[in-house]
Parts: C-alpha cells; sequence; structure tokens
RNA sequence: GGAGGGGUCGCAUAGUGGCCGAGUGCGCCGGUUUGCUAAACCGGUAUAUGGUUGUAAAGCCAUAUCGAGGGUUCGAAUCCCUCCCCCUCCGCCA
C-alpha cells in the first residue's frame, strides 16, 4: 500500500511511476486524489461537530449534576446530532473508498529498475554458467520424465485435469533430494530460519502481501469458510511480521520453507501446457527477508546471491535479468529473475523470481522498525523463490541427460538421492 | 458439532453510564542519590487522522481508537445487536 500522504503531497511523481508500469491504475489514483480532497473538506467540518457535541455533553452532565435546566443544549444537540449523521454517512464511504482503492495501487518502481513496456524490455545482468550444445538432438522434459517413468501427466490429469503432475519412484525421490538440499544449503549456510506454515490462509493475510483485493482469481479459495490455497509461502512468510515492531539490531531475518503453491493460472490458459512449467500445484523453497527500508536494494542483492548459489552448486547455466518496469509484480518495487538454459526447449525459462516489496507490504500488515533514536519506520519486506522445486527437476532433467535419455544427478544431489544417475 | 468463559495502554491487572484516553504494578526512558551495580525517590512513557505554527526538529488545537463494525443515549470501556479471535469442557476424528 503507498501512503496517502505521499499521494497527495507528490502526484506527479506517483502518476509517472504508475504510467512506467503501465497498468491501469492511473484512473484509479485519479479518483483517490479526488475522493481525499472531499473526505479531508468533510472530516474537517466532522471534527468541529463533533468537538462541539462533546463539550456541549459535558456542559449537560454538568447542569443536570447542578440541578439546573438544561433543555436548550438537549434542543441544540439535537440539532448537532443531525447534522453529524448526515456528515457521517457522507465521511464513511469516502473514506472506505479511498482504503480499497490504495489496496488496488500496486507499489513504485525503484530509481534503479530499467523502464520498458514489454518483457522484452528486461535486462539481462549476467549470466553465469556455460551453455554447451549437446552432441544430439536434446529432449524436452516431458518426453525424458515420460520415458524414464519418473513423471505421468497422464495419471496427474485423470486425478486432477490439465495442469497438475504425479511424479514416480526415482522422480518423486528426485524432487525431495532437490528440496532438501536447497532448504539444507539456505539453513546452514545462508543463515535462513526454516518454517512450516500453514497452506490455508485467510483473506485478510492475503490482503497483507497483495494477493488481494486484485487477484482473486488467481487463487484457490474454499467456499465453507471463506480461506484461501497459499499461491507462495511468501504470503504466509511475510506475515509472520504482521503487528510487529522490531528493532534494527534484529535485522535482517531470515526464513526459508518447503510448501506446495496452488495457482489457478486464470490467465493464462493454453500456456506452457506441457510439463512441469506451469502447474497449478507444484512445491518451492521460498525465501523472505525483513530488513530495514534504506537496507532495501542491498538485501535485495543479497537474497538474489542465496537463490543463484542453488543453481550453482547444480552446475545449471542461467543468466539474471532485472525486469522493466512494466513486467513487476503488484508488491514489488525492483525484481531480479533468475532464468535457467532448458536445452530441449532450447530457450531461457523463470525459476526464481527474487523481489524487494520495500514497505508496501509492511504498511498493509502493520510491520515497523524502532531505530536506533527510538524513532519507528516502517519495515521492508522481500522474498524469493530458492528456488521452484519443479522447474528445477525439469532443469536437471533437460540439461543432465545424456544420448540415451538417462540422466546424470548433479553432485551436491548424490547423497540426498542415492545414486549418481536416473537410466532407462 | 454442543456447552461455558474471555478479549482494556509493551506485559499483568482495575474499571458496570459523565470526575475515564483510561487507575495500579511490572517493564522501558530521563533524572536525583551513588566508588560501581542494585535499591530508593522524582518525572516521563499509545497510535492514527485532520487542522495549524515552524526552514526544520518539533509544537499547539481537534477528532477517533478499550478485538471489529453497527446501535441506544445529551453522554458508552461500561447497555443492546452482528461478526472475528482466544481459552476450557464434552462429542467426533488423523
Amino acid at each position: 500500500m503507498l501512503e496517502i500522504k505521499y499521494l497527495r503531497e507528490n502526484p506527479n511523481l506517483v502518476r509517472k511511476a504508475l504510467t512506467d508500469r503501465g497498468g491501469r491504475s492511473i484512473p484509479d489514483f485519479e479518483r483517490i486524489l479526488q475522493k481525499d480532497k472531499d473526505w479531508r473538506s468533510v472530516l474537517t467540518e466532522l471534527d468541529q461537530l463533533r468537538a462541539r457535541r462533546n463539550k456541549a455533553a459535558d456542559e449537560i452532565g454538568r447542569l443536570k449534576r447542578e440541578k439546573v435546566d438544561a433543555s436548550s443544549l438537549l434542543k441544540e444537540m439535537d440539532e448537532l446530532k443531525s447534522r453529524q449523521k448526515n456528515l457521517e454517512e457522507k465521511e464513511r464511504p469516502l473514506k472506505s473508498d479511498i482504503g480499497n482503492l490504495l489496496l488496488s495501487l500496486p507499489n513504485l518502481p525503484d530509481a534503479s529498475v530499467p523502464f520498458g513496456k514489454t518483457p522484452e524490455d528486461n535486462q539481462v545482468v549476467r549470466e553465469v554458467g556455460k551453455v554447451t550444445p549437446k552432441g544430439f538432438p536434446a529432449k524436452d522434459h516431458h518426453d525424458l520424465g515420460t520415458r524414464l517413468g519418473i513423471l505421468d501427466f497422464e495419471f496427474a490429469a485423470q486425478l486432477s485435469g490439465a495442469g497438475f503432475a504425479v511424479y514416480k519412484g526415482a522422480g518423486a525421490r528426485l524432487e525431495r533430494s532437490i528440496a532438501n538440499f536447497m532448504i539444507d544449503l539456505h539453513t546452514k549456510e545462508h543463515g535462513y530460519k526454516e518454517m512450516a506454515t500453514p497452506f490455508i490462509v485467510t483473506a485478510q493475510t492475503m490482503t497483507n502481501t497483495g494477493q488481494l483485493p486484485k487477484f482473486e482469481e488467481d487463487l484457490y479459495k474454499t467456499s465453507e469458510d471463506n480461506l484461501f490455497l497459499i499461491p507462495t509461502s511468501e504470503v504466509t512468510l511475510t506475515n509472520l511480521f504482521r503487528d510487529k515492531v522490531l528493532t534494527a539490531e534484529e535485522l535482517p531475518i531470515a526464513m526459508t520453507s518447503l510448501t506446495p503453491c496452488f495457482r489457478r493460472e486464470a490467465g493464462s490458459y493454453g500456456k506452457d501446457t506441457r510439463g512441469l512449467i506451469r502447474n497449478h500445484q507444484f512445491t518451492k523453497v521460498e525465501l523472505v527477508r525483513a530488513c530495514r527500508l534504506e537496507d532495501s536494494l542491498k538485501e535485495l542483492e543479497i537474497l538474489t546471491g542465496h537463490a543463484e548459489e542453488v543453481l550453482k552448486r547444480l552446475e545449471i547455466p542461467y543468466r539474471v535479468v532485472a525486469l522493466c518496469t512494466a513486467d513487476l509484480g503488484f508488491a514489488a518495487a525492483k525484481t531480479y529473475d533468475l532464468e535457467v538454459w532448458m536445452p530441449g526447449e532450447n530457450r531461457w525459462r523463470e525459476i526464481s523470481s527474487c523481489s524487494t516489496c520495500t514497505d508496501f507490504q509492511a504498511r498493509r500488515m502493520n510491520f515497523k522498525v524502532k531505530g536506533a533514536a527510538k524513532e519507528r519506520e516502517w519495515g521492508c519486506t522481500l522474498n524469493g523463490s530458492g528456488l521452484a522445486v519443479g522447474r528445477t527437476l525439469a532443469a536437471i532433467l533437460e540439461n543432465n541427460q545424456e544420448a540415451d535419455g538417462s540422466i546424470r544427478i548433479p553432485k551436491v544431489l548424490q547423497s540426498y538421492f542415492g545414486s549418481d544417475k536416473i537410466s532407462i
């Protein structure tokens, strides 16, 4: 959430930032400004009226105690009350409209975010690892996994419909190995605290991180209880900072968790329907950090580095991409995507998205930091995949395939997996 | 699912219509005393919004907030209604 005061005082900056993002939030923004103006004028009048009423009520109490007649004041009170009721009926909807509109405005891009209008304008920051051509036609992970009997999409479709996967035997074991390796790396070497959180949460929790109110159609919802399935554990991990006031010395705080993620993918039917790339359910290791606002960008580099380390150790070539203004997610002020090379598809695929949300989520969930001079400021939250497990498995299959269709298991996974290859 | 109890200022509590934005204890901050620490004593200690003064730091005025939202009343922490959350017991159950 953006601060109404900031919008009021810097309308042109905000207008430009929202325009750079390219969304359709400008009309909402203009409506906020207008309603805010109306609201303030109503509120000023209302406050004065309330002040008068409070005084009169005290006075009446005093007169009654002294057994003095108060009928003229009581009469005035009648009139004040009806005027007040009138104004309150104007004030209430204005206030709630402004609140709702504010909740639907995205975060403002950081100054260092490249300007752009489409994902084409994203900027490659660095490429790590070498993309070396196989000496044979590379298969994609769908074919590899199916032929090895470790992935079964037909079975999954029978169980749940399109967009799901069944992992079988070595496939299931490999998925678990990847997840364990990632969690161990982040907890033992990167200083993250492992958490296990609910997968089903309230609407308020979803609103705090920004999934609601705008993106309800992307979420699975339980109809009886009005609860939502998490699309990422960013939701639950970040919400752990709700209503917290932390001291600057306690920060940064780093947490990780392994959870399933549930996404309806409502806007992307027919896209990436093959394989593990875009499933309605997938597991992901999430990284969340909280820090002081001034450390936002520094922390983003650290977070991104931790996600990158996974790929380095798995020896999968990847590149780091700075998203342009138009491609930023709702809550993000700046984002680096990690993209892995997929030989079977002959293209790069996103495998992690690391963002700083600055104080955007902190405002929504009332997360503050007490500084050295005991002043309070909003906290800063960051999140990133560390990494998406299904996509990582797909990347390993494609990058480590041999001519005969068998798969080399990366060195760091061998102790988890218990062998160095998967053969036909 | 059934029955009951409860949500007050960081924590613990007091408070059943005006003297309560809210007492007390603890904690915390500042000070006095002190070789140091402790103790004792004194003072301070919520947030948000609007208006206003100021270059600013900050100040002043007003309003709102005792789980949330409505209502009754001249006046609500206190009475009524709805909702949320927590706890205990019973039932069911992995």
